[in-house]
DNA sequence: TATGAATGAGCTTTCATTCAT
DNA sequence: TATGAATGAAAGCTCATTCAT
């Protein structure tokens, strides 16, 4: 897909992203355009070459923050311990919302009308993965299903946004959380 | 404070504020000045009168919302079951957020910069109270402490808000969420 | 309708007109919204307060320019020679698009998406009545219809833009329009 | 002039012309340059190699209709009958006109600064034999001069654009141009 | 004090033109 | 020579905020 793209034109689109990332991190999905673009060091119309609309940008930005994560849910399922792995993909998340403002944001339906719809899908099949092998592991409750996994995780991943967020609370909160999706009681 | 207010100008702000709330609640925190103005009935003018800054305007939203949120805490304080009064207020919080757009996007800090943490204030101590009170009653484990509440409350907030929330997914969201402060595993 | 507006406002509104009707008219209707702004004397946020859309600023320059060449009409309806009163309007017309590339580029549809229909309509009554007088003076065939006086006048008026247009050539040019109109041969 | 490009180059020339031909006659001369790279299936640069300007490109694309306008008069001439044939012509181009946006809005001067005057010459040249000869026939009358017919040919095939154009329109258009040029009365 | 018009910076988007590949 | 990505100067338009009435 990207493949057919020139070299600088492949070049100029990772650093548009990477940019966009770092932007939208910063100052949430309202930040501008003109910004992302200054800070990819590019031209205005470039930006536009790539992403017609302040809206691909975000759909564009979310997908590889969306296919980053998916890859790492696919490692855990692959090597983690069945047991725990979903835990430690739900802190890695959280962890990296409370890096990345967009994450969270962008889980969470983000304001913007970003069709979401498809690159969270993305999501769901790891995620589904690590649910179902932790219930085979017996870690987490069998009427356990995966909307209020990702419900759970889109708002944690906003609470880590919190102004008084710190790893002691947010060990705290994820406490709670999966203590409540273990079996018995 | 509105004490010295001329009886109309004390109107026109009850009315803005309803306004903004109504507003806001439709369309986010991003919803322009000017369409609170004329929902309140009033010139943009006057909006800016009483609320130089739209981060004012949306400050006093935001304040009038935990006002009646504490309000409603402290009636389950003084009469509700203390076993069960803090997850019924917590339950109740989510479910306006699902109604109202607002209150989940402040509570989550919203993008906008809303110095919350001033009217977030007011619902810590209801809330601390609610808390005790289930922790007496041996409903919530004694090590839970106020700011992962809050923390979980304002994620399931946002939550509430994701383009798939139903009261069935509410439901299984929270009880994973109560489960989870339960004392014993 | 303009009435109701605050006296700055219709000075404004004014000042803005008069700025349009001379841009458009040196620089064509592809002059920029900026430049009748800066013209006026006014931010460009007010020119798009009164008219929302470029298209719509386009629309009230020509409405105004027709009114005024339809009043012209009328009043040689009133006071002129019956016999003569169409081809004097007819040559009006003519030396003011010499002058105001607008009225030329407007009355032939002018590329832009004016939605000239309403405007153009109120030239047609003024210009039926001094038809029909012409017709019953005896100086214009009976035969001749208002549809093709409108386009001679139209494309007559984009003849007066091109480059080598001079007081000579418009006499012999009408003088073969107003000829072709006579009655016997 | 074209003669010492490389065969592909002048194809591409070619091309390039015919596709805004087209594309100029169905849009007028604002039509984007790229729409005309895409219909002539060529890179955009090719374009700005073969025209350096856009109003190259719009000079050319007149040059080679006024090219084929000039042969028909040309033939005309030759061929043709003299007492008829200024007529035949006239009504060519108008006819053509309404079905090519382009022909109208460049032989009016069209907006853009193409400078119409060489290439218009070419039509000066055929169009005064047919004007004599028609003199001669005495079908025009003998004070007719050359620039008054080519305003009105300029006008007419601007009023061809008009939204109620008609063949009865056009026929009844014409008869009062035609007759204003024939001698006694 | 209320009004609502004016301001003007900033946003997204388009397009003729340039230039690395 | 052809390609098509990059450029960057507008353009049209929005909206929080100011200020004359």
């Amino acid at each position: 897909m990207t493949g057919k793209l020139r070299a600088d034109a492949r070049r100029n689109r990772e650093r548009i992203l990477a940019a966009a990332e770092a932007v939208f991190a910063e100052h949430g999905a309202s930040a501008s355009t003109e910004e992302v673009a200054a800070r990819a060091e590019v031209a205005i119309g470039t930006v536009f070459r790539h992403f017609p609309t302040k809206n691909d940008l975000l759909g564009a930005t979310l997908k590889r923050l969306l296919d980053r994560l998916a890859e790492e849910a696919a490692v855990l399922s692959d090597e983690g311990d069945p047991a725990t792995a979903l835990f430690t993909f739900f802190a890695q998340v959280v962890e990296e919302a409370a890096a990345r403002r967009t994450v969270a944001e962008l889980l969470a339906g983000g304001g913007v009308d970003v069709r979401v719809g498809k690159p969270l899908r993305r999501l769901e099949e790891p995620l589904a993965t690590l649910l179902t092998r932790a219930q085979q592991a017996g870690t987490v409750r069998e009427d356990v299903r995966l909307d209020e996994v990702m419900a759970l995780l889109a708002g944690t991943t906003q609470a880590a946004l919190l102004t008084g967020w710190t790893p002691d609370l947010r060990d705290r909160t994820l406490r709670i959380i999966f203590d409540g999706c273990r079996p018995g009681r």
